[in-house]
DNA sequence: GGATTTTTGGAGCAATGACATCAAAAATAA
DNA sequence: TTATTTTTGATGTCATTGCTCCAAAAATCC
């Protein structure tokens, strides 16, 4: 959370002595966020990201190490974002679950389609379709997925104790598809689907939500 | 989908003359597709393209053109091949529309989780987070994209025709929703979900399935 | 067998990739 | 002001990328 140590010099903190750095890091760090969110990691060049960031080369480097070394900063920084509205949401204790996930999808809906950065995603759509060599960032986006589903799935359980969810519910399983919704969400997004089809999607896909121990019969 | 004709030279037809093609074209496509479904479009290099298809630069120039041709050609591969069992269970003409897109995320789990080629979907995780010189691609696979959702959404207005949905169901959107499930599939498997994991995905994601008209009503 | 036609391997090219270095500049502390 | 510390811009390196060219090789037809 705090700033890294890199060849010896602290970003951040520290002032006085040495001339301070006349560029706003966490702006160019935002910057780099969305360029990487944009493109990815791959698409985006050293470059693209320099002149985006508003610094040179030698600054880039010895502020944030490496091109690796920024993207995973702004993965982190990404998922602070993302994660303000989604566990606001997720944990909100005055709704019950099933209020819980539509809001999410609801939301979901707004912030993917949202003019002011990039369309979906950053973390579901990044890191699948890579060579071996970025095997290193295929597995954080992965292991970032994962989380986010766990999180689900832990909202899910809360739900079985609150008597939202039947006790016999599978949440992991739950998770996961929704999970696998989200997901396509971002796909969608990134194709040009407007807000309104995003939460459309949501709508239905919240119809697959498991019905109240002893409210599961239909009339055929 | 006859073979082209490429800087003079027609490749596959007109038997005699000059030396025949030492390799086998049509495998050389398949092992590049593998490659570009494995780690998309940029995460393939020209190297490994001529490495895995076992031929020469030159042969690899004037047989397929350009690496964005053979991108091309590989993903007609890709979509014939899928579209096999796609369209297959799509147009069967025994079963009803529900029926039918059970089936179709059965196949998916099944078809995403086999070990004889790389995990999940070459259309649906490719070209969504991609650089500005990658728009021609970007948009390829879009399109590709919105096609399996039209074919989809074709399939329920069939199914309203047929009295398998009610008159009033949204095609479209439905389509959409099915569409986004099939992306997040292809995520998971990347992501090394089981092929019973994404089975129980596509089963729920069928919950969301629209009762007919007049038997909607729940037990509260 | 010789002519013709096409493929092939290998060398090579310009552009770009990410990363690295270093002296000059700048701002603070003494 | 001077010494110190750190940033900065310009330039350099080294590997890779996608592509091109060309002479040698090979297989068919006459």
């Amino acid at each position: 959370m705090t700033s890294k140590i890199i060849k010896g010099s602290i970003q951040g903190s520290k002032r006085g002595r040495g001339r301070p750095a006349v560029f706003d890091r966490d702006l160019a760090l935002r910057e780099a966020m969305n360029l990487f969110w944009e493109r990815g990691y791959e698409g985006t060049s050293f470059d693209d990201l320099i002149a985006a960031m508003g610094i040179s080369s030698s600054s880039f480097y010895n502020s944030f190490g490496s091109k690796e070394a920024l993207y995973c900063e702004a993965t982190q920084s990404y998922l602070e974002w993302s994660g303000h509205w989604f566990f606001a949401i997720l944990n909100d204790p005055s709704i019950d679950a099933k209020t819980a996930f539509a809001r999410l999808f609801a939301a979901t809906a707004e912030e993917f389609t949202r003019g002011d950065h990039p369309l979906g995603c950053m973390i579901s759509l990044a890191g699948t379709h890579c060579p071996p060599g970025m095997k290193n960032i295929r597995e954080m986006m992965a292991e970032h997925r994962a989380f986010s589903e766990g999180a689900m799935a832990e909202r899910m359980r809360k739900g079985i104790q609150d008597g939202d969810l039947s006790e016999d519910t599978d949440c992991d399983m739950l998770a996961a598809y929704y999970s696998a919704v989200a997901r396509g969400l971002a796909v969608q997004a990134r194709d040009g689907a407007s807000h309104e089809k995003l939460a459309e999607i949501g709508r239905l896909a919240m119809r697959a939500w498991p019905a109240r121990q002893g409210a599961e019969k239909v009339i055929a």
